[in-house]
DNA sequence: AATCTTTTGCAACAATGTTGCTTTTTTAGT
DNA sequence: ACTAAAAAAGCAACATTGTTGCAAAAGATT
């Protein structure tokens, strides 16, 4: 349980508690975005359901994690690197969800590419989501 | 009921019933992207809630509509209008979610475009979704 | 340490998705 | 058109996932 945790905790003015330092930790640890069931098994039954979901909104909401958009129901989680706020989100990376190991990891230097829309439209976000084979699992 | 719901059954080699030509015809007659939901409240209480499922699941094998990732644990389907075939989608096409109408649309003539990654992983399905105002919502 | 505030856990519920089985409908062959 | 075989729909039961209100517990502040 790194010290990392609490200072995180705190500069986001969010009181310390048993389950947020856990759950930030499962992130910090991890390569990979987590889903909401990934947490419940990894945490170790020791918290419950409800306290997860709250935790993650939380967190969402002040720019210490994001969510990514998957084509299969399930919302991903994964750390921001990037300078993300309460409230704002500045994530613009592309995210690579492997066939094989089945992770999902942020690409965080890929940086998503604009798209010219038709007239009309005007972008606000941009998500881009790659499929294919990790580097790990190519080797 | 247009007479293309049956052709579009039997080119794919799947018998016409009563639920396969509603739940296809809401997909033509609509611009946007539907969700298992939206098609429960259209298609009138006629069907069962599994007949829909199970529908939804053999048009995306047969390559009639395809999904569309989003981040809020919602799977949206929309017709393929690209050359999609039984087990193999070529859909490459973006797509663009309405902050103010809500609605999804498939933007066929903006094509997905290539990413760069970094060594080791590579790809085989892109997906992009952009998030904005769409042209009905910014007249 | 005492108080006030926030978070947690629990219970109950709602929504969504899955499975096995029976009945109904569709298809294909006569 | 009639029949037999095959496929799909409907139903029920269940599993999983997400939400809400509230009382108890834990954290922050003085
Ligand atoms: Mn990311
Ligand atoms: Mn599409
Ligand atoms: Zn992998
Ligand atoms: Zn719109």
């Amino acid at each position: 349980m790194a010290r990392d945790t609490k200072d995180i905790l705190k500069k986001n003015r969010l009181s310390v508690t048993a389950s947020r330092e856990k759950i930030l930790n499962l992130f910090l640890d991890q390569s990979g975005a987590l889903a909401h069931g990934d947490i419940e098994k990894r945490a170790g039954e020791k918290f419950d359901r409800v306290t997860i979901y709250r935790t993650l909104q939380v967190f969402v909401e002040k720019g210490i994690i994001h969510t990514i958009p998957t084509a299969d129901n399930s919302i991903l989680y994964a750390l921001c690197k990037d300078d993300c706020e309460e409230g704002h989100h500045h994530d613009h990376h592309v995210h690579f969800v492997c066939r094989q190991c089945q992770n999902t990891y942020c690409l965080d230097n890929v940086v998503t590419p604009d798209i010219k829309l038709p007239t009309g439209y005007s972008a606000k976000q941009i998500d881009v989501v790659v499929e294919g084979i990790c580097r790990q699992c190519s080797i």
